[in-house]
DNA sequence: CAGTGGTCTAGACCACGGT
DNA sequence: CCGTGGTCTAGACCACTGT
């Protein structure tokens, strides 16, 4: 019988056993590529990929001549999916509508121009919007958009195609923000998302940009309920 | 002169850049790893790990025998960093410091319970913290922890090490859940984070297991104005 | 069945950064 | 300086899956 085949996933689970086990402490060096390929009976570069992703993942400090290190802190991270919300409504179950509240070309309050990096005070496209779950609200969505960075936005019929799908599709960025935060609802936001004034709501701010040039800025709040879970 | 050195990164740049600039088309079927090594002038393994980072990054989808196709739906990926409160503070150039508000051992509330997956109301340790930065509230913890998978820590001196860095120090956990949302606050929590009661306050809920033995339960509470932020 | 991605190998050279 | 990780190569075999 040979002896059982060996992938980099057989490497990288024995490795994560040895620092789970606590066999290889945290802040210990372990041993170099050479010598693990040696008694994993593999070639280097399948250490190497084992070792690699495990140094993505937090759990190892890597640097040249120094070696590979168990990691003092395993970083905790945490991959959150942001799903077009069309998706995460319907990932759900649930029957998507999207309503549109308010349409227009403004100056942007200062938040949103800080955010985009934008200095002069051009007019942008002001997009006010709804997003239900079963004829419920599910999210509000204020959106500011740069029409020179988006022209063909204009002649989208927003009624129809929510602005977040078509810019999804048509406008790819190459930068992106976000912040996720807590805020108390007022008075009018609370009316269109039907919930008391006051209530606490959860908010997610996206910034992106094409290259140096800002495409949009978009705050969606979420009613009180809503959860953003991810596995660690 | 020899022709411009070829590395992964270069490949990958190049790949991205056909895909943002729509030379390459949502849901486009792009050439095979084979072609690709042709045409940049590498090996296929080159190419290879290339195309794997961009499909780990969500913005290509790759089959055997059907190809490899630029993703119709971006996943926005967000990967957030979920660092020690103790460095978290400090590295915004806070000083920092703890407070333990309660310990007890007791029944924990149905909604830990269920976290926790426990049948059986098994009492656990309840432990209330608070961390400061600079003197100020920071964050109000409320953790339950199971004293059956961690029965090290009823002999640590938790006044002086808090539970999150002992623990994220001494039990590795193999599985975990995070679950951000936004509540208001009661009486007791505005009175240690010193803020309005009714105020919306950003919560972050960890559940973590060790194989399918549950470790702990723990909710931080931040003040308003607290924001997660990560780059897309 | 046959095309494509997924992986392994043995060897090589290079870049970084402790000593 | 020189050990260590980082990467590339050319070739090979395998695993999956659409046809």
């Amino acid at each position: 019988m040979p002896p059982a085949p060996v992938g980099w996933q057989s490497v990288h689970a024995e490795v994560l056993r040895r620092i789970r086990s606590r066999e290889w402490l945290p802040g210990a060096l372990i041993p170099n590529e050479t010598d693990l390929a040696a008694e994993f009976g593999c070639a280097r570069a399948t250490v190497s990929r084992a070792l690699r992703e495990l140094a993505d993942a937090g759990l190892l400090t890597r640097r040249r001549k120094a070696g590979t290190h168990v990691a003092l802190n395993p970083v905790r991270k945490a991959t959150l999916q942001i799903p077009v919300i069309h998706e995460e409504i319907e990932a759900r179950g649930g029957t998507y509508g999207y309503a549109l509240i308010g349409r227009e070309t403004a100056q942007p309050p200062l938040q949103v121009r800080s955010a985009l990096g934008l200095a002069a005070a051009d007019p942008l496209l002001h997009l006010r919007a709804l997003h239900l779950s079963d004829g419920a609200p599910y999210a509000y969505e204020d959106r500011w958009v740069n029409p020179q960075a988006v022209p063909a936005l204009l002649d989208v019929d927003l009624e129809r195609v929510s602005a977040n799908a078509w810019l999804v599709r048509n406008v790819p960025y190459t930068r992106g923000q976000l912040i996720l935060s807590a805020a108390t609802a007022d008075a009018d936001t609370a009316e269109i998302l039907r919930c008391a004034p006051g209530d606490a709501l959860f908010l997610a701010e996206r910034t992106t940009w094409t290259g140096d040039r800002p495409i949009t800025w978009v705050r969606q709040s979420y009613p009180p309920g809503h959860r953003l879970a991810t596995e660690l």
